[in-house]
DNA sequence: ACGCTTTGTCGAAACGCTTCGACGTTCGGG
DNA sequence: CCCGAACGTCGAAGCGTTTCGACAAAGCGT
């Protein structure tokens, strides 16, 4: 392995010359420019990632830390952590990911202090989340992906669940559809703080009202049985339902099976909006579901961006964006077969 | 941040002694030891890595290299990523994930080549990959998880796919059934050299053979739209089909839809296998699916272990090791409804 | 009581880089 | 023609560890 004292021999300069043309942080002319690129090519001269970092105090590594818990990272997830990756790389950054769990704090501890990573993106953040608060504490520069309860001083993207919710009741309501129910994620979930879950549920709610229309939202466990319950859930309180939001990639397919079993038929009996969902998912499913498609890559990417310019930057940027969804329409969605209950008399249509 | 130089002088002892306290290289007395450690905890001292790294020459950095194109990971890859970060961790290393992709052969190199990494476990290895090679030749410690085509002095654990299929098709054979169809991945997929693809054709093939029975494979492009078209290529080729054998998780879907589509019914009208599945994903599909789950935490914890044994020991230890998928019978598989085919006349049964 | 190995500790030299201060040159303006 | 500023380069001092050689003290067999 050449090293810099090699590469400065070779070319009749200094270390510390070679240095500046690697780093351009003082002027080289061409000529001696020349030189030292040269004698780095002959001697495919790689530069020590661990001696730079301790020299300049930064590694020029960036985290991404995600807890991967359960079931794996979605295609959303996905698209995040390449758009993170992309942007990473273009300003000379590598990015990687750490698969911390919510569990062990102490390692997050130890990972933080260890500078090795000059800076962090965290996903799937709580509304109270200790993380943070380790991350804050060990002064290793932030960027949320979601949001805390008090977001005071802290950088974050997150989607706009308020107006994603919106949109998708919009279409469902253009549409017709005035028996909807939003099957959201379990009741645990809501229960421990998760952001989305409680914010997806208030939108819904208002969204709703806005329309004069009742909001009922069913709590389903993350699995395809617990869409099947929650789809009976559904009818049991709502027998003349047309339509269903869900959030839930995992429930989803159940709620498809059980609508099927049922001898439903989507969209013609039901309809399915399913929200925050990559277009993958969205076409595993028969028909392919009409659904908010999240802005992965784009989340990731502004993260990065982000958390570069707070690391460039003097200090006390902070970041604060919110990003929505987009309104993809393809088979699952429909006008409702039967008149909407609450606009007309029954009618005599067939259809039962 | 506290340095070992405010630590030793904290406990009034010398540097080196406060690194030996850290590493155990070499004996110290109780008393000074625990005077250190006092010290340390004081001071909330954290080594620094880089400083480490630097004078050790292993960062203690583990690498897990996994192309993330198009779909993200299923629960498969995701047990496998959790159980290589518990075996890392339970050796006193860390992993970082890199979303390194196929095409950035120089990303890779200048990855590798900045000894950042003490050692390497490569993802979704091709029959030829180029990624070997750069990795070979950068001196970095490698584990595969799949296998090249020529394997001399190479480590990798791999899924044993010929014994996969063989039990796959050995429990359809069991049931009655006689007409089946392996979906496999797409074609490009093949022509690529991707080494499950091509290994469980032909252990197909064999397996088939073996039963006196014939071997029917078409591919699939990675989509329900593709699950689709193969199945109904499946019904031009061999109508009279009463069990479909899959690997490929993304096509499956299209497949029940489709099925569900001709109005044919999963079990009874036909059974169908998914190969290498998580459990996670088995049940999602209505019904849930028979399948051979992937040994996937296994597998992570197993390329961990020889890559921390090939660093440590000496130098040239290999490890070579496949482990099978275990036969996991859900919902999808059942005797066939009409006797197959090729041991009865035709009978007058009802069934389209 | 004698060397000899162990044990416990220290000081200093790396590890491979960045960065600061210094210094000679060159150049343009007054 | 002189002065200051900008340019281009160098040497050396770190960055925070590990690790090597040295050495005093203690334990051992004889």
């Amino acid at each position: 392995m050449a090293t810099m004292h090699d590469v400065a021999r070779l070319a009749g300069v200094s270390v510390s010359t070679v240095s500046y043309v690697l780093t351009g942080a003082r002027p080289i002319s061409q000529a001696t420019r020349d030189k030292v690129l040269a004698a780095m090519a002959q001697l495919d001269y790689q530069p020590n990632a661990m001696a730079r970092g301790l020299a300049s105090r930064r590694s020029r590594i960036l985290g991404l830390l995600m807890p991967m818990d359960e079931r794996g990272l979605g295609a959303t997830e996905t698209a995040f952590v390449t758009g993170a990756a992309a942007a990473a790389s273009a300003v000379g950054y590598h990015l990687v990911l750490s698969p911390v769990g919510g569990g062990n704090l102490d390692d997050l501890r130890r990972l933080a202090s260890q500078r090795m990573l000059d800076g962090v993106v965290l996903m799937e953040v709580q509304l109270a989340d200790e993380r943070v608060t380790v991350l804050q504490e060990a002064g290793v520069p932030l960027v949320l992906i979601g949001r805390t309860g008090d977001t005071t001083g802290l950088s974050y993207v997150d989607i706009d669940f308020e107006q994603t919710v919106r949109e998708a009741v919009a279409h469902l309501v253009g549409l017709g559809h005035r028996r909807i129910v939003y099957v959201n994620h379990s009741a645990a979930t809501l229960a421990s703080g998760y952001g989305p879950a409680l914010r997806t549920r208030d939108a819904f709610v208002t969204a709703m009202s806005g329309h004069g229309l009742e909001p009922v939202m069913i709590p389903a466990e993350d699995s395809a049985a617990g869409g099947r319950a929650a789809l009976a859930a559904a009818f049991a309180r709502t027998p003349e339902l047309t339509a269903v939001l869900a959030m839930n990639e995992t429930a989803i397919f159940g709620i498809l099976g059980e609508l099927t079993g049922r001898g439903l038929s989507v969209p013609d009996d039901v309809s399915v909006v399913s929200m925050v969902t990559s277009p993958q998912v969205a076409e595993l499913a028969t028909p392919a579901l009409t659904a908010m498609t999240s802005p992965g890559s784009a989340l990731g990417r502004i993260a990065i961006e982000a958390l570069v310019r707070h690391l460039n930057g003097p200090g006390n940027e902070r970041h604060q964006q919110l990003l929505p969804c987009a309104l993809e329409i393809r088979g699952s969605t429909a006008e409702p077969r039967r008149p909407a209950l609450v606009n007309a008399e029954p009618s005599p249509t067939s259809g039962g």
